[in-house]
DNA sequence: CGCCGTATTGAGCGCTCTCAAGCTAGGTGG
DNA sequence: CCACCTAGCTTGAGAGCGCTCAATACGGCG
């Protein structure tokens, strides 16, 4: 379990924050104003945030980890739907239907701050000068994963690299990251089989693009990663 | 043009009818309340609404007809975002970066019904009771083409076919429709080519599931469709 | 150390693409 | 009214990318 005396540097970055009162020490329930009740939650890796078709009570901050989102379709295939990292928040989608389309779970040790949503929308109606910030926050995860249109394995996956690279870090651009997923998550992610983005990753290698030493991979040559992203 | 004495039924079913106050005369320029002001567009075939990078100021509300948006990858393919029909809201993803994304041309005769975003906003600060409804209707689109991610051409069709009859539907499900699109452009949306649709559909079409006569489809099982979309 | 999940690498197959040739429907002009 | 033209659709043959199946290697953890 991830040390509770970090006074949540997260929180900084997170797109959820003017929306949330800090608070150092991290206690597991924060009430705020009786508007925004957050309460954290300690996920081990595999640990299931929500399941699919269960009613949809909270948004979920995620303060510290990562989480995926999948569900599995009638030949038994996990469809992976989206990645969720330090700052972002998981969710949305569920308040269409009321309920979780997705099975959410940790991929590593995980923090997640909850927020009821009947909560939010009631600081939303009390204070509207957050609204532009949540239709903000929503059109963003509108033109998510934009690249997962792109043609050939080696252009998604290169886009994929490069969006990693900057969700990933707190600020800026890394070049040399953790992969928080598995290659076969990569893969039902960008519609490819896990052996495809070994194949690949081994490709980029050889060609002296990136590093890779397991989990961490370093970029050699952004641009020209760019550039295949972009289908040259 | 379409005539302009049809009593603008398609607001009856429009998503953003709660913003909107209905009047049958359907002058061009319709101010109500100072909040939010629309202005009806006429698009021919093949009209363009709105050009990527150029500054976000308005919402659409198709009324009538069809939208596809769309970008031009650097290799100088069509890559297809989406389609909007009678009802459906455009232009949400472009909140976020304060600029269109995307071209957003008319696929056949097309009315919409521009609403200015500042006014939107304005709207929503004034009538909170509205937020619910724009979460709900934001929240739509996130889980909007989820079929894309099927692993077979097939697959990716039928579910297409499946949506489309839905959506095309102003009161519950078409057995019949006329495809508003090409069949590049259906194409070009699933990362399939027109050859392939083409020959998917003659062979539904063989297997006695569908009917197809140019632009008109029928539905002769729709349950095997649904299996199929379904992946068995 | 031995186990098991994950990653890598190889060989062969099949789905979808590419390229190319007809076909159909709609529009235009004589 | 018909000949022609064009754009879009259909159909066929062959090529290639990514998948399947399988063997091996690696690494964390008991």
């Amino acid at each position: 379990m991830p040390s509770q005396n970090q006074k949540h540097a997260a929180c900084n970055w997170c797109t959820f924050s003017p929306f949330c009162i800090k608070n150092e020490d991290g206690p597991l329930l924060v009430k705020q104003e009786n508007l925004v009740v957050k309460q954290r939650h300690y996920l081990k890796r595999k640990e299931v945030l929500c399941f699919p078709k269960t009613k949809f009570r909270n948004l979920y901050a995620i303060q510290q980890g990562a989480i995926k989102t999948f569900h599995i379709d009638a030949s038994g295939n996990e469809l992976i739907r989206g990645f969720y990292f330090s700052g972002e928040i998981l969710g949305y989608e569920a308040i269409y239907t009321g309920r979780y389309l997705f099975s959410a779970v940790a991929l590593s040790e995980t923090i997640v701050c909850e927020i009821p949503y009947e909560n939010f929308v009631n600081l939303l109606h009390s204070r509207p000068e957050l609204q532009n910030r949540i239709l903000y926050l929503m059109s963003q995860q509108l033109s998510a994963g934009f690249y997962l249109a792109s043609a050939t394995a080696e252009q998604r996956l290169c886009a994929f690299l490069l969006d990693l690279s900057t969700r990933l870090s707190t600020s800026g651009i890394l070049q040399e990251f953790l992969f928080p997923m598995s290659r076969q998550d990569i893969g039902n992610y960008l519609m490819l089989t896990p052996e495809t983005i070994s194949r690949i990753l081994s490709k980029l290698q050889k060609n002296k693009l990136i590093e890779l030493d397991q989990k961490k991979i370093h970029f050699l040559r952004r641009k020209k990663i760019k550039e295949i992203a972009d289908g040259l």
